[in-house]
DNA sequence: ATAAAAACTTTTTTTTTAAACACTTTTTAA
DNA sequence: TTAAAAAGTGTTTAAAAAAAAAGTTTTTAT
């Protein structure tokens, strides 16, 4: 997906938001409405230009025959975090899944596909997708996605201050993790909200 | 809702299959195509009929104006079941979700909110909402949702045969169900193949 | 038995919508 | 610096779509 110029974001957003809450896209002129463009072209060229840049479709000769694209419609998941860069870096897109606001009571930012067994006495198993929200400021008692020194992990979070920062494993086989955020490089990366699992 | 004839229910179907599909809802004549009306008053006319039966909405005078009612467009989260009846009965529908194909990898027909710890070895916790297909033939292995004389249970399937069946709580602390099907009222109502979980 | 509902056909009209052409001004990148 | 991209205005046209009026035939309830 190429970068979308701000105006162009508003507008994407705009599209976006139409689909969710009217269950249809908008027209031209219903665009143009909102934007207070005088001209329902105008609608039509950011129309153009957000295809050209891969994040939606037209359907010709359609009415609202607008539809995003995969890579846009949808919630990122989130597999192996490659080191460096940041967790929702486009390299460590898995795939995306659709947006499905009704499901959690949180907003959802992306989800992490669980590596390993620490966590299964919170009912937390490999392979399970977690539901994370990067705004949620992280308190004890939460099931936190942290990263420490570039490694990336997910376990309740039982102390948390200046000097001293405490990550329990939920899996007696596991010892609670330490971290002095003075020393260490320390990322809470979200707070997690939700839980996919997947029989498959 | 009110019950729908078998030509509106193919109708509403169609319509439900191409928002899902499309992203955008048909027009009148895209339906009278699909069914082969010669006219596509035939569609304004099914419109109207689902309209007053309260499966859909119309907005006046917009092209692709159709949007499916909250209780028509979602996946039925079942909580409590009521003895008699159906699991699917409308009293046993605490409220719907909406439908999300590529979250899981098989077809979901309803939604069973968990009561109890007996599944908690399996990561299956009190009020997780599993995710249950109706038509997947259940087998040895599967967890599957049960009713044993009006009451219903998930387990995992251990044992099946024509004079036993055996149902395993993955709770150490619970011991095996067995069930003579030929004694006892034995419904299977379906498989698990998913999971949901909302830390609210 | 009979009226209402369901399931259409045929036709017409108005409104909505997509989409093109021609043009201006301001940013942005090479 | 200069060409392309971005962000519009203004106008037109053809196609797409909603929606009504008027009718036929078959089911389905009472």
């Amino acid at each position: 997906m190429k970068n979308l110029t701000k105006r162009q974001t508003e507008i994407f957003n705009f599209i976006k938001y139409e689909i969710e809450n009217n269950g249809y896209p908008p027209t031209r002129s219903e665009i143009s409405k909102t934007f207070g463009f005088k001209s329902p072209n105008a609608a039509e060229d950011h129309l153009k230009a957000l295809k050209k840049k891969g994040v939606l479709n037209l359907a010709a000769g359609t009415s609202r025959g607008i539809t995003l694209s995969n890579q846009s419609s949808g919630i990122p998941v989130i597999g192996l975090v490659s080191a460096g860069g940041p967790i929702l870096a486009e390299e460590n897109i898995e795939k995306t899944i659709p947006n499905n606001p009704e499901i959690l009571s949180h907003g959802v930012d992306f989800y992490l596909k669980v590596k390993g067994d620490s966590m299964v006495d919170a009912g937390i198993f490999e392979n399970d997708l977690i539901a994370i929200n990067k705004n949620i400021p992280v308190k004890t008692g939460s099931i936190v996605v942290a990263r420490i020194n570039d490694e990336v992990t997910v376990k309740t979070l039982t102390k948390i201050s200046d000097s001293k920062v405490v990550l329990r494993p939920e899996n007696s086989s596991y010892s609670d993790i330490e971290v002095n955020p003075k020393k260490d490089d320390l990322v809470f990366e979200g707070t997690c909200v939700g839980l996919l699992r997947d029989f498959s």
